[in-house]
This record gives structure tokens, sequence and C-alpha cells, in this order.
DNA sequence: TAGGTTCTAAATGTCAGACTTTTAAATGTC
DNA sequence: GACATTTAAAAGTCTGACATTTAGAACCTA
């Protein structure tokens, strides 16, 4: 691990990619104790505080954590599959945020990426998981219901369906792409009529899990694709024209 | 902007977790300078290299940048797709190689989404897009390439396939595992004949995707799917039992 | 007056050293 | 042997200082 002393980016910036060089490279490997920060500001020949600022920066992606105490310091942290769901959701909750990106194209790429998951899950999907999807299908259907709890109930929905393919890196990654949607959905108002399609759509899905048969799956989902944007452009529309 | 004096989490993180969630609810929008560090210090009634380690966690995920000299500051950083990309491709990366996921899991969930790609790169790939995909099975093509080579170039014909959809947001979302998926894939030796029924998939792919035949395409797809694995799985064979 | 130069102040970056808190392990006691 | 006590190591925090960068103001000069 070396920094360049002729280098004009921030130490704090170099020790870190150091490190993190180290841990890719597969030179620190996980669980492996950090030399302390004492130890680290001499080898590096700047001040603890530096060092620290490095250490955060790591800390912030789960890269390392820290203990304190006697043989406490930073070890590396093996990057669990929640700590990546979690950065992930996030990630694309912000950059949607902040990128104008539009209803179409987010709800395009969530359905497409969704659909690919539908033959694995109706493959593998297990009986817990179907459970879970015909309980949120119940939930939604319940009166009272405000439209924010609705999406939170599309989401775990949609949620149990991607787990169902039983494919611990596809779920990792669909977590953004279903859960970024969440805060664009909650803009719009569903009105009895439009949650009894909805959920009606989804009991076409969970039944085509159920059986099996991916063929229908994949057209339920297209058919809540079409349904979800042709609401969002209603609203849109009803918006620029009062 | 309030951090709680009772809890017992460190006070840089709680430093950062508030203002993380003053830029998630839009309380600060993009492009918004921060108050100055010693103002933050003040505020929050810690000391400034506190302040300064919360900020690097921040900085460290892209949520906000520094500029030094007079009138600089902390910025709100509006999140680009390059810096999500990035983070998504190190994240994936990482998940992989320290979790001990099976080549199968991580393949199949790479193709899984690249079909997905597929119907809309059929219907809108550019003919830049076009191109890259052809120069890279030429490349491939080319003798005396190293197999670390063909891999980057595999999988610039991959990205090529996905930014031909059009979406960005695909885009991103498969920047993780398509690209991840390289260090599992230079684990393969590729005789000159594997290469041969590589780059003839990857041209049977390119004319289905020109020809805007996305049935071709996914099948295509598939039987590379199935060429990688059956490649992977006679590697791993050949080295339990040598 | 236009244009360049120098100064200045504000902000981050870095450093040194001290103190506090937590924690595991060594030590001591019954 | 089991439990209490001490100890030391390490991260967490604070104070105060100095270095470096940079935008803009003030100042000159042609």
């Amino acid at each position: 691990m070396k920094i360049d002393p002729n280098s004009s980016a921030d130490l704090s910036v170099q020790i870190a990619q150091a490190i993190k060089d180290a841990i890719i490279s597969g030179e620190l490997i996980v669980d492996e104790r950090l030399p302390s920060e004492a130890e680290l500001s001499d080898h590096f020949q700047v001040s603890r505080p530096t060092v620290r600022e490095a250490l955060k920066r790591l800390a912030a992606q789960s890269l390392i954590r820290t203990q304190r105490g006697a043989s406490g310091g930073a070890f590396v942290n093996r990057l669990s599959f929640e700590d990546a769901y979690a950065q992930q959701v996030t990630t694309s909750t912000l950059l949607l945020s902040m990128n104008e990106v539009s209803f179409d194209t987010a709800c395009e790429a969530r359905y497409a990426l969704e659909r690919a998951c539908a033959p694995l899950s109706a493959a593998r999907r297990s009986a817990d998981q179907l459970a879970t999807m015909r309980a949120e299908i119940f939930r939604q259907g319940q009166p009272g219901l405000t439209d924010v709890a609705f999406c939170a109930s599309d989401v775990a929905f949609h949620r149990a369906l991607v787990d169902g393919a039983g494919n611990p890196v596809l779920s990792y990654q669909l977590a953004g792409a279903v859960e970024a949607m969440q805060p664009l959905m909650n803009m719009i108002t569903f009105t009895a009529r439009d949650r009894a399609v909805i959920t009606g759509l989804h009991t076409r899905i969970a039944d085509a899990i159920e059986a099996g048969d991916s063929g229908a799956a994949v057209a339920g989902l297209q058919d809540l694709e079409d349904e979800t944007r042709k609401l969002a452009a209603d609203v849109f529309a009803a918006r620029a024209a009062p």
C-alpha cells in the first residue's frame, strides 16, 4: 500500500484508494484487521485525523467496519447482500430524483427487468413467497388504505415476485429498480377503480406464478406496465391542463 | 437538521445521516451550498474534525462535493449516471467476490437481465452502437488476443447491446451485472474453438439486433448463456478431477 | 476607462497533541 | 475454578494551530 507524494489529490482520498485497491486485489482479505490508526498514520506519513477521514470514506461504502476497545480496529467487511441492497436502493432513488428521469423511462426499465425474473419465479418460487404475494394483494383490497400504503404494498408484492426467482444476485440488482420507483408512484392518486384493476392484474400474475405458467406471468406484467403508464400519463395530462 | 444527544451512535455517523436525510427529503437541493465546516460544528455542537468525518462519509457516496478556497465549501452533488455506474460496478464486483456466489447464479442473473434488454435494443439501437458491437466481434477474432483482453471485449460487446436499449436507467442497472462477471469469466481459459463458438453467437445476436428481430436476439442470448455455463462447468470439473 | 496585478479573506486541507470511552485480556482474590 | 479488578490498547472526540487554495475586491498602470 503506497501513495504518490506528488499527486495533487487529497491525502485522505489517496489513502482510501490505496486501501480499497488492497481489498479489491485480495491483498487484504475479509475479516482481516487493518493496522491501527496510529500505525497507518505512521506508515503513510500523515496525521491521524487524515487517516481517520480515509477510513470513514471506506466505512461509508461498507468496505470496512470499526470496533473500539482493546483488540479493536478496522476490519475488512464482508459486503453482505443486505448492505448492498440498501446502497443500491438509496443510490437508485437519488439518481431518479436528481436527474429528471421520466416516469416512462424508469417504468420501462423496471418492468423489463421484472419480466426477466418472471420465468424463474414461476419455476422456483417457494410457498412462502407465493403467500406473501397473496397477502399483499389482500392488503391492497382493504378499504381505507392510503395511497402511500398502497404503493408500499405494491413494492412488497413485486419484491416477493423477484425474490421468487431464488437468485440473490438478481434480487440485489432489482432492488433498486423496484424500490426507486416508489417515490414516482407516490405522485399518482389511485382511485378505487384503478386499485381494482391493479389488484386484478396482481392476482392474474400470482395465479400464473402459482401455476408455473411463465408466459402468462410475463403477459400479466406487460399489461401491468401498460396500465401503470396509462395511469401516470393521465395524471401528468391532468396537471398540465387543469 | 438535528441529532439525538442520547443516541449511542458515533457523532459523525449521526451528522452524516442528518445531512443525508435533508438531501433525500429535498430540504437541501442540488448544487446548494452546505454551511461551512465551522458553522456545522457550531450548529451540531461538535468539533470540526467530527464534522469533517461526516462530510467525508457523504463525499464517499457522491452525495456532496467539496471545493476549497473563498466561496468554496460543500455542495449537494447531482448524482450522475456515470458516478452511479462506477459505484454499481465496484459494489457488484465485491459482492460477488466476497460471498462465494456460484458462477451459475451470477451467470443466470446476468443473462436474464440482458435478455430483458434485447427487445428494446433490437427496436432502438443506434448505428453507432451496432458498429461498436461489430468492432468488438472483429477484435475477438484477432489471433494473439489474451484471455483477459477477450473477456474485456466481451464485456464491451454486451455493454453496447445494453446501451442499445436507449434507456439510461436500464444501462445503469445492468452495469453491475455485466461488468461484475468479468473476474469470474477471467477464470476460464478460452480455446480457439471456444472463441469461435462465442464470436459466432455474438454475430448471430448482432445480426438479430440489426434486423430488429427481438426473438432471434433473445434466442441467441439464451444459447450464449448455455454455452458459457457449459464452458465454466468444464473448467470446474477439470479442476476438481485433474 | 479598460485591463491586468496584487492583496485579502474565507474556506477546506493538514497537522500535533491531548483527553475520553470502550473493550478484551491479564491479573488478582476468594 | 469462578468472579471481581486492573490494565492497556484502540477508536472516538476535542482544541488550536498552520498551510493551501481560490474568488473577489482593491489597486495600479497604460
